[in-house]
RNA sequence: GCCGGAAUGGCGGAACUGGCAGACGCGCGAGACUCAAAAUCUCGUGGUGCUUAGCACCGUGUGGGUUCGACCCCCUCUUCCGGCACCA
């Protein structure tokens, strides 16, 4: 008897499909489309179990569409750009490219290995300057758009090596490689995408994306859209005539309990705050020790509050009163309109700003219902809404209708006006690196800033670079990449020599899958028409908000220039868990990786990806056990078992039985717990993808088949074959090396890989017999075995005949009956 | 700090729409087979108590609430995880 093999079966499937040519996918306008894709990994180093469960998921979805007859695209590629390579280029001396295509050389290998169903034709990576030349065409017709534009913006700066750093690159607010030097914010000229004109379309489309995306990641892109609607109100500033603040606040209903002006740091108005100030120079001192803070939003809004009065007032409109202007560290220039009225009695943080500096903090809303808030009592900040009080005419008042109220009035009296802002920001695309798409333009002396024409492109990345993480850019180094003739006057020019974000590479190549080796455009819409949209993405959730809104963007811009028809690129998403070890995230960092290519050499991958799938709900974290693994290897066994022993004697037969007319019980048994196992697994599938509880059912069913054991005896071969084939059927989008052996097994030779998802019969999988639980009061007091479809009288009446039932109820009354028809009874007594 | 999640036996997890908590797997215990081992197979396995063929009570992070009935809905708190715009 032949023993079960995971090497030599999967080795032989893996050549057959790729003889076959098994996955590749063409346009068919008679066929239902799918596109089924993961999301584009980074080719870093080791690949381990971690990185794998993205695939073996995707992989999963790819086969069972296919199973069910859809025509599948299910593309592979590489995020090849970024950070990491020039990191392995200074610390290793490789060129980035080199240690980049080594990784997807290896990566590839074991996606072959793990026998992912990837359609190879379409592969692209990022850094082929065949895939970024239309990063850069996409970059000019946004220029042309004016969806690009520069501006200045601040970034990490290390004085140490004199380079920008990454946010990734600043640790505890110092360098990551000089961790006594603090990081100082500088102001640079950088390229940004005006994804906020698109704010709005951006925001609505998430409530078509309802059906298809988890809810917690639309939350997450609304509140990080952050529409809110409120009011601008500009305060005059006293004793310099025709100068004012603008605030943006959405509870002008607490104006009257304003107790200071607080400006950004960088906002245009303080330098001549404090020109006039007898103490400008601890001022300007302040401001220096703002800057010396990281840009990350996380440093910025865990700092420690501080601030200076600039020694001028405001007067606020409503109440003629004037108010300090202060600068305050956690007031954001991007935000609003880079300065805020602090109403400390509502606002947690303008509270915690204004205690310390022992501005007053006026209580002007009380709540609707509860106690009243008193000034001496007051602990933290209350944002609540609820009644105004000393608030001159608006006392009273409930928040809503003083906010529509004060707001009508601040724009009668022209210092005010009902405003909606977004929390978005524009996407800031400059990277002062050299691993990324070249940005193309030419900056000269005459013409200015030039976009580099279409038959130019595209800007080749340079070769010959040196790159050490020190001092300006590789690019900028580089002069015979800086220096270029002016393609509008032929006179000397110079390069631009920031790189793109990665983001911009990951925004749009699924799109370039569709029609990967396209030389005249990015992709042909028509090509590309039959495939688009996505309709089921998957990738973890640390993705939930910037890529996935990037790639939004994107494809809406692609959608105005007519080159897709819809906005929305991805249909359904899914977000899968990550794979922990010991409590965290594999990573080769901390040493708790268990790799890819051990794991097959080892069990197999089939036994590999059962067990992925198999630990825990996909969209959750999975703890990796590797005696559980164990345990998948010993159920493939003894599948493998089960159809050796019995593929002689069913090979020649033909699966299936038209009715149960004459079946024994046996068969009945096992034709209904097959179909039941059909209708479960499908709908694990349809619904939410649950491959964990989908292969315990076929553990079920294999463990009742053993039950049921000798099959020979009670069991006509047409069904035992039947049994077998829907299992094996069912096991294939997530084993599919070994389902394939079995089905050969079982006689078949076509292949699996053509081989439909079983259908399920409700004749087949009805019960007869239920049992329903009998309560007292909610408690459980006894069973009962009925028929199914039992009517609520004739169900009280049995539970109320049982023995036991009855002495309970003794001397009781029964005031209620709850009946759930095939599941309960439950008598409320008293 | 802000936004979003999660918490169920010794472990991973199951429980569809508010209706038998612990499916399935791991581990552990007992047994069969074997000279022996591995492999395989069978049985048992949340806790406590008792008058132990069984029965009762407790039990889904904390404390409260709604309900005939709550892992599931509402409020509170705790801990852990993800994201925070230059990691990808």
């Amino acid at each position: 008897m032949a023993e079960y093999d995971p090497q030599a079966v999967e080795a032989k499937w893996q050549k057959i499909w790729e003889e076959q040519h098994a996955f590749e996918a063409d346009a068919d306008p008679d066929r239902p489309k799918y596109y089924s894709l993961e999301m584009l990994p980074y080719p870093s180093g080791t690949l381990h179990m971690g990185h794998m469960r993205n695939y073996t998921i995707g992989d999963a979805v790819a086969r069972y569409r296919r199973m069910r007859g859809f025509n599948v695209v299910h593309p592979m590629g590489w995020d090849a750009f970024g950070l990491p390579a020039e990191n392995a280029a200074i610390q290793r001396g490789i060129h980035p490219r080199e240690w980049t295509l080594g990784n997807v050389v290896e990566f590839k290998r074991v996606c072959f290995r793990f026998g992912f169903s990837y359609d190879w034709r379409r592969e692209i990576a990022t850094c082929d300057p065949e895939y970024y030349k239309w990063n850069q065409w996409i970059f000019l017709r946004m220029l042309e758009r004016d969806l690009a534009y520069r501006k200045k913006s601040r970034v990490n700066w290390c004085p140490k090596c004199g380079t920008v750093l990454a946010n990734e690159q600043v640790v505890d607010g110092c360098c990551w490689r000089h961790e006594d030097t603090p990081v100082e914010a500088r102001e640079i000229e950088q390229w940004f995408f005006r994804i906020t004109r698109y704010a709005d379309e951006l925001l609505n489309g998430l409530d078509v994306l309802g059906d298809g995306w988890p809810e917690r990641v639309i939350t997450m892109q609304r509140n990080w859209i952050g529409k809110s609607r409120g009011a601008r109100v500009r305060f005059e500033v006293a004793g310099l005539t025709g100068k004012s603040i603008e605030v943006f606040t959405t509870r002008i209903d607490t104006i009257y309990g304003a107790s200071a002006i607080i400006l950004a740091a960088g906002h245009p108005l303080v330098q001549e705050l404090i020109a006039g100030s007898p103490n400008r120079a601890a001022a300007e001192k302040q401001l220096d020790t703002m800057k010396q803070t990281s840009v990350k939003d996380e440093d910025v809004a865990t700092a420690e509050k501080v601030g200076f009065a600039t020694g001028r007032d405001a007067v606020n409109p409503f109440t003629k009163e004037k108010l300090p202007i202060w600068v305050g560290n956690f007031v954001l220039m991007e935000y609003g309109t880079g300065a805020i009225m602090a109403v400390p009695a509502h606002d947690q943080r303008d509270f915690d700003f204004c205690t310390k500096y022992r501005l007053p903090t006026p209580i002007v809303i009380q709540p609707l219902e509860g106690a009243p808030l008193t000034d001496t009592a007051l602990k933290q900040a209350s944002s609540e809404y609820g009644k105004l009080v000393n608030s001159g005419p608006y006392t009273g008042l409930t928040s809503e209708d003083a906010i529509t109220k004060m707001t009508a009035d601040a724009d009668a009296h022209g210092f005010g006006k009902g405003e909606t802002t977004f929390r978005l920001r524009d996407w800031g695309v400059s990277r002062q690196r050299y691993w990324g798409t070249p940005i193309p333009v030419i900056y000269c002396e005459r013409d200015g800033m030039v976009p580099v024409p279409d038959d130019q492109l595209p800007v080749r990345l340079p070769e010959k670079v040196s790159i050490t993480g020190m001092g300006q850019s590789p690019l900028a180094n580089t002069a015979e990449f800086v220096n270029i003739k002016c393609p509008k006057c032929g006179g000397p020019g110079r390069r631009e020599t920031d790189t793109m974000d990665t983001f911009v590479d990951s925004s749009w190549y699924f799109l370039r899958y569709l029609d990967p080796h396209n030389d005249k455009m990015p992709f042909d819409p028509v090509a590309a028409g039959y495939w688009f949209p996505v309709d089921q993405y998957i990738g973890g959730i640390t993705h939930a908000i910037l890529h996935l809104l990037y790639a939004r963007f994107f494809t809406i811009v692609l959608r105005d220039m007519g080159l897709v028809s819809t906005g929305e690129p991805f249909t359904r998403l899914f977000c899968q868990g990550m794979v922990l070890k010991g409590g965290m995230a594999m990573s080769k960092s901390k040493g708790n990786v268990v790799g890819a290519m051990e794991m097959a050499d080892k069990y197999g991958a089939d036994t590999g990806r059962l067990y992925t799938l198999f630990a825990a709900p996909p969209e959750k974290d999975m703890e990796w056990s590797e005696q559980s693994v164990e345990g998948c290897a010993r159920f493939l066994n003894r599948v493998f078992r089960l159809v050796e022993h019995h593929g002689g004697e069913v090979r020649q037969h033909a699966a299936g039985v038209g009715d149960l007319a004459g079946a024994s019980d046996k068969e009945k048994i096992l034709l209904r717990k097959t179909h039941q196992t059909v209708r479960r697994v499908t709908h694990d599938f349809e619904t939410r993808w649950h491959f964990n509880s989908a292969i315990a059912l076929l553990m079920e069913l294999v463990n009742e088949i053993h039950v049921q054991e000798p099959l020979a005896e009670g069991a006509r071969p047409t069904v035992i074959k039947e049994v077998l084939e829907l299992l094996t059927l069912m096991l294939a989008p997530m084993s599919p090396h070994i389902a394939e052996e079995l089905w050969e097994m079982l006689g078949h030779s076509g292949g699996l890989i053509r081989a439909s998802w079983p259908q399920f019969r409700a004749e087949f999988a009805a019960e007869e017999q239920v049992e329903v639980v009998i309560q007292m009061n909610g408690k459980i007091r006894g069973k009962i075995t009925v028929d199914v479809g039992l009517d609520e009288d004739s169900l009280v009446a049995r539970a109320l005949a049982e023995p036991r039932i009855k002495g309970m109820l003794d001397g009781q009354k029964i005031v209620k009956r709850i009946v759930v028809p095939d599941k309960l009874v439950n008598l409320v007594v008293k």
